[in-house]
DNA sequence: TAGGCCATCTGGTCCT
DNA sequence: AGGACCAGATGGCCTA
């Protein structure tokens, strides 16, 4: 979990990319990555699963390698735009201290039940007091209500909230 | 110190 | 062809 007060040499590095839009390729930064990068496949040439299957590319080349890190950049940016998109999950999941970051698993997770919870929520509304969904004659003929049950499956409505629950006790006590 | 979580690099594959 | 996406590998940081 990144609750780490200090971020890391790389992360560094890649936060003055991202917020400062600076390219990588400071001639130091882009030596420390080529050396990396050199290190990384001296250690998988000597034994590792991947083997053969890798392709050797022309590494030589100092355009491949200029390539290399535009794609390494492209990535960066890729994940730290999935990292916002979970921080944003994260910020709409309540009960949730905000002081302990949830872990993405723990994000994902929690946001399935949450999710499974407000449906079973709306359901059981909709059965008492709301009109019928899309205006059939009961909730239960609705398109919504037979989609919601395709996607459950077995699972009783009750676990939900039950699975819910007992995940917001357990983080709130691990926290 | 081990284990969990993470960021980053990397090469393969898919898609436009 | 080039970019997006994916999954494996690696190493750093933190906590119990």
């Amino acid at each position: 979990m990144k609750t780490k007060n200090k971020p890391t040499k790389r992360k560094i590095l890649a936060d003055k990319e991202t917020f400062h839009s600076e390219p990588t390729s400071s001639k130091q930064d882009l030596e420390k990555c080529l050396r990396s990068r050199d290190r990384r496949k001296g250690e998988k040439a000597e034994g590792s699963k991947v083997g053969p299957a890798r392709k050797k590319s022309s590494s030589g080349s100092r355009e491949s390698n200029l390539r290399r890190l535009e794609s390494n950049e492209r990535e960066r940016q890729r994940m730290h735009k999935l990292n916002n998109a979970f921080q944003a999950l994260r910020e709409v999941i309540p009960h949730v201290r905000a002081e302990k970051k949830l872990s993405k698993i723990e994000t994902l997770t929690l946001a399935k039940n949450y999710i499974k919870c407000l449906t079973s929520t709306i359901l059981n509304m909709s059965n008492g007091c709301l009109p019928p969904l899309e205006g059939e004659g009961s909730a239960h003929n609705s398109k919504f209500y037979q989609h919601y049950h395709q996607q459950r499956g077995d699972e009783d409505n009750e676990d939900h909230l039950k699975k819910y629950s007992t995940q917001i006790h357990s983080f709130r006590e691990g926290s």
